[in-house]
DNA sequence: CATGAATGAGAGTTCATTCAT
DNA sequence: GATGAATGAACTCTCATTCAT
C-alpha cells in the first residue's frame, strides 16, 4: 500500500490537529475528522486507521516542529540568561494560549495509554526540556551569569514547575500575572545568593 | 427526598467514585455506574442525571473527608518543619499510587468543564494549599526553621512543583526517587541560605 | 440479566426463523431481523448479539418440534412397513416444500460453523435418524415384511440418498417424480430378495 | 478484448478459484479477488462486473477439465467393474479432500442462484454422472460383471448416495471409514444377488 | 487498458434516556 | 420510589463501484 497522495495525508493531520486543539482527544470520533476534512467517510480510512494513529502522528509532526522552532530561537551571540528568559517567555505565551494548543488532547491521550518509554513523544520531550535547561545553567555559571549548586536538580525543577503551570493552564485557569511570578521566582533564585 | 434515598445516594456516589478511579471521567457512562451499583438504569436517574452531577458531587464528598485528614495530620507540638515534611510525604504516596486516585478523572473532567471559579473545586484546592502551606512558612520563618524571603512565591511555587509531580505521574509515569529528589529540592532551598 | 421477556423472545425466534427460510443463513443482518420483528435496532441486542447465535436457537426450537412431530407419526399398531412408508413420505413433503424450510440456512451455517460433535444438532439428527431407520428395519426384518442383510448398513444408506435428495433439492431443483423414484427404489430393495 | 487480456482474464479466474475453494462463495468479496490477483480494483471490472459472474466462469473452467480428467481416467481394457470402482475411489478423495475444493462454494452459489437448466452446470455434473455410471452399469451387466434390474435407477441412487457423503463431509464431516462402507455396500448390491 | 483514490451506502454495536408497570 | 425493556441516535468500519489520470 503506497502512501496514497502524501499532501492529502499531511493535509488530514493538519486538519485533525484543528479538531484536537478543540476537543482534546478522547472525545474525538472519525466521524469529526472526516467532517471537518470534508471527505468521504471511508476515505479517511485509506489513510488512517484510527484516532489514536492520526493522534500520534499529529504529535510527530507538531514535535519536529517543535524542534525547528527551539533551534531557531538560539542565536549566536545571546547569552545563557538571555536565552533562558526567551524560552521561558515562549513558555509562557504557551500556556496562556488557549487555542492552537494540543496540550490537552495531549494529556488526555496519555491519560489512556501509558506507552512504554520508546514511544512516549511526552517523556521524551519532557526529558529532552530539562537537558537544554541544564546545559543553559551551566553555560550560565561558567560565565557567572547564573549562581546554581545542583544544576540537573534546578533544571527539573524549573520544569515540573512548567508542568505544573500548564496543567493549571488547562483546568483552574491561570493568568499572566500567575506565570510571572512564577517565572520571576525561577530567575530570582537564580541569582540571589551570589 | 426521603430518608432512605439518602442512604442510597451515598452508596451510589461511593461507588460511582469506585469507577471514576478506575477508568477516569469520560470513559464512564451511565451505564457503568448503573451496572456497578447494581441498581436499575431508571433508578439512577431518580437519583442523578449525568455522569458530570455525579461526579462534581464524588468531588464534594472527597474535599469534605479530605478536609478531614488534614487537620487530623496537625498534631500539637508539631513544628512546621515537621508538618511539612508530613504533607509533603503525604503527597508523595499519593502521587505514587496508582489505584484509589481520582486525580486522572479530575483532570478530565475539568478539561471538558472550565467551571467559574466558586465551582470549580480543584481552584479552591489549589488555594487553600497554598495558603496552608505559606502559613506553615511563615510559622517556620519565625521560630528559625525556614529561611525565606517571600513566603507566599515559595508556597505557590511548592504547589506547582507538585502539580507538575503529579500531572507527570498520570502522563509519563515517575519513580519514588523522582519525588524525592524533589522534596529535597524544596526542604533544601528553605534552609540553604541563611 | 433476566430472561426479559420470554413472549418477545420467542417471538423474535419465530420471526427470525421466517427471514431466516427466505433468506438463508449467511445474507441475513440483524437489521433484517430488527426489520421482520418491527423493534428496534437495539432492543434485538438485549435478548440476542448475533445472527450464529438467534441461529442456534432457532435451530434449537425446530428440533425440538421436530422430536414431538416424530414421536406423534408412530402410532400403535403401525407395522415397521407402515411406519417407514409414512417416514418417506413426510420426508418427501419436506423435501419438496419450498418454503417454510431450514434446510439451506443450516447448509450455509454448518458451511461457517464446524461445530464439534456435542453441539452439532445436524449430526445429532443424521444418527438419530439412522439409528430410528436401522431399527425400524430390524422389526421389519423380525416381522418378515423386509429383508435385510446388514440393516445398520442399509439405514445408513437410506439416510445418505435422503441426504443427497435434500441438498439436490435446494441446488439442483428435484421433482416428485424423482422423489418417488428414489423411494420406490429404497422400498424394492427391502423386498425384492427374500 | 485483445490477446493480451484472454491471459489476464485466465489468471484472474484461476486466482479467483482459489479463494472461493478457501473461503466458499457468499463471504468473497470484490476486494478479496482484487487483493489474491494483485491487480487494481478498477482492474477488476474491466474484466468482470460481479463475485457471480466470476464464480460463474470459474465453474465453466472448471468443468471443461473436469470432463478432462474423467475421460482420462477410462483406459482401454478396463473392465466396467475396474473403472467403476476407480470412480467411487477418485469421488473418495474427492468427498475426504479438505482444500483444494470448490464444493462448498458452488453450493453457497446455488442456493442464491437457482439457475434454469440451462445454465445449471451442478445439474448438467449430475446428469451426466447418472448417464455414465448407467451405461457402465449396463455394460458391466451384459459382460456378466453386475447385476440389476434397473440400471438407470441404481445409477441414480449411487449418485444420490455420493450427494449425501458430499454434503454431509461439508457439514457435520465424514471419515474415510464411512465413505469405504456406502461404497462397499454399494459394490455389494451390484453383485449380490445372481 | 490500467490504476487506485474517493465515495457513500449499510452493517454491527453501544448507550443515554424514557416510560409503562 | 423502583424497575428494566425499549427506543433511536451516534459511531466504527467495510466494500462495491466509479472516475480522473
Amino acid at each position: 500500500m503506497g502512501e496514497k497522495s502524501v499532501q492529502k495525508r499531511k493535509f488530514i493531520l493538519e486538519t485533525a490537529r484543528k479538531v484536537f486543539v478543540e476537543k482534546g482527544f478522547k472525545k474525538v470520533t472519525m466521524k469529526d475528522i472526516v467532517e471537518a476534512c470534508e471527505i468521504s467517510r471511508g476515505g479517511l480510512y485509506l489513510y488512517f486507521e484510527s484516532t489514536s494513529q492520526i493522534f500520534m502522528e499529529v504529535m510527530k509532526l507538531e514535535s519536529e516542529e517543535a524542534d525547528d522552532v527551539f533551534s531557531d530561537s538560539i542565536t549566536e551571540d545571546a547569552t545563557a540568561s538571555d536565552i533562558l528568559v526567551l524560552f521561558l517567555q515562549e513558555q509562557k505565551k504557551e500556556l496562556l494560549r488557549k487555542k492552537n494548543t494540543l496540550t490537552q488532547a495531549i494529556y488526555e491521550f496519555y491519560f489512556e495509554n501509558q506507552l512504554p518509554k520508546k514511544d512516549n513523544v511526552l517523556k521524551k520531550q519532557f526529558d529532552s526540556a530539562v537537558k537544554i535547561i541544564e546545559k543553559l545553567l551551566e553555560t550560565g555559571v561558567e560565565n557567572g551569569e547564573f549562581y546554581c549548586e545542583d544544576c540537573a536538580g534546578t533544571a527539573r525543577n524549573i520544569i515540573f514547575v512548567l508542568e505544573g503551570l500548564k496543567i493549571s493552564a488547562q483546568t483552574i485557569g491561570i493568568t499572566a500575572e500567575t506565570v510571572d511570578r512564577e517565572i520571576l521566582y525561577i530567575l530570582k533564585s537564580l541569582s540571589a545568593d551570589e
